[in-house]
DNA sequence: GGCACTCATCAGCGCCTGCGCATATGTCGA
DNA sequence: TCGACATATGCGCAGGCGCTGATGAGTGCC
């Protein structure tokens, strides 16, 4: 399932947090960097995957390198994702008020871990 | 970041494969695990994990339990992420057949594994 | 009650991944 | 060419995840 790559790849707070940098525009290694708190070497590797998977674009200046959204439709993906988060939270919300605190009319795993 | 656990969620070629039989409506686990070729309890947890987060529902009926899709808009962010993907492979293609194979205009790294 | 069936859970084991640290590579300026 | 700076890479480790096999729990039928 090629999909499940992309999501792979997307599945990561941190680079769900470079992406984020990313849509406000283009910018450097060192500058993404220090914005979201994490080290060079660090923000480098994924900014690896993400250019692997094709989903941002470098180029060189000097001897920075800015990073740019290969495809602005991934954070359009991305927001589609998340309203369908907020519609569960929302939901989860809704039975919580309800006193439908977990309603076990079945009892189904939750996969411990 | 919240998003990420939704997306980690979904960053499974099987819990992918699992979406897209449920696609097509409710189904028991059995039958399940039966079509995509996975054994009982791996489905079983998988759906755990799928129930955990919200994103299908389970529903009882006699000894079996049938799942089916909680939101079926889960679909629709899926369809977004395998646009995005498309237009992902069409471009490394479009490059490719253009002799443009690896343009090292700036040689970065790909992260390895 | 006992049995068969369906599903959930537990325990254990590789494997992969992300992280920090040290270091290599590349670029510019003197 | 040398040093400073920006970025990429290699390495080792700790934690998480998925898979399998065995077992527990719920349900219907005799």
């Amino acid at each position: 399932m090629l999909q499940a790559e992309v999501l792979k790849t997307l599945a990561s707070a941190r680079r769900l947090e470079i992406l984020h940098v990313l849509a406000r525009g283009p910018i450097e290694v060192g500058r993404l960097a220090e914005a979201i708190g994490a080290t060079q070497p660090n923000v480098s590797q994924h900014l690896g995957v993400l250019r692997a998977a094709g989903i941002v674009d470098a180029e060189r200046d000097g001897r920075e390198v800015r990073y740019r959204l290969a495809d602005p439709d991934v954070m359009v993906a991305c927001d589609v994702m998340r309203r369908v988060l907020a519609r569960r939270l929302t939901r989860l919300g809704a039975m919580a008020s309800s006193g439908a605190i977990t309603p076990p009319a079945v009892r189904i795993n939750p996969i411990a871990r």
